[in-house]
DNA sequence: CAACTGACGATAG
DNA sequence: CCTATCGCCAGTT
């Protein structure tokens, strides 16, 4: 079973809106957990064990850069082709602009 | 129960 | 610009 810490996670996860996008270091801080790099190893731990488990929009999830954190060939195609069915723009790079980042205002 | 696994992020060089 | 290293620790096998 999942802990406290583990479950807000998830559920800051599911908080997400569509068409956004938010960053692991981003819901590590939302979820209360201590940043500086750590943090976002609980969310990649959380999301490569639970994501298929859980109801997750794990696609919605990417770098802080903006760029999918999948290896190719691992699901690095499809989180691109579900953001891009969201509405998520990739630039030339093959990142999402800052202005798809999730702010927690709405 | 011990070892392994990671889709990060900051920093230093 | 790039690579290397460290911090962090639940969940899975």
């Amino acid at each position: 079973m999942p802990s406290e810490q583990t479950l807000r996670i998830l559920d800051t996860i599911r908080a997400v809106p569509r068409g956004r996008v938010a960053s692991y270091g981003q819901i590590a801080m939302i979820a209360g957990h201590p940043l500086g790099g750590g943090g976002a190893r609980d969310v990649v731990r959380i999301l490569v064990s639970m994501s298929e488990k859980e109801n997750l929009p794990w696609w919605r999830i990417v770098r802080k850069d903006g760029a999918i954190a999948l290896s190719p060939g691992n699901g690095a195609e499809l989180q691109r082709t579900l953001l891009l069915q969201e509405g998520v723009i990739f630039d030339a790079s093959g990142k999402v602009a800052e202005a798809y980042f999730w702010t927690l205002y709405e």
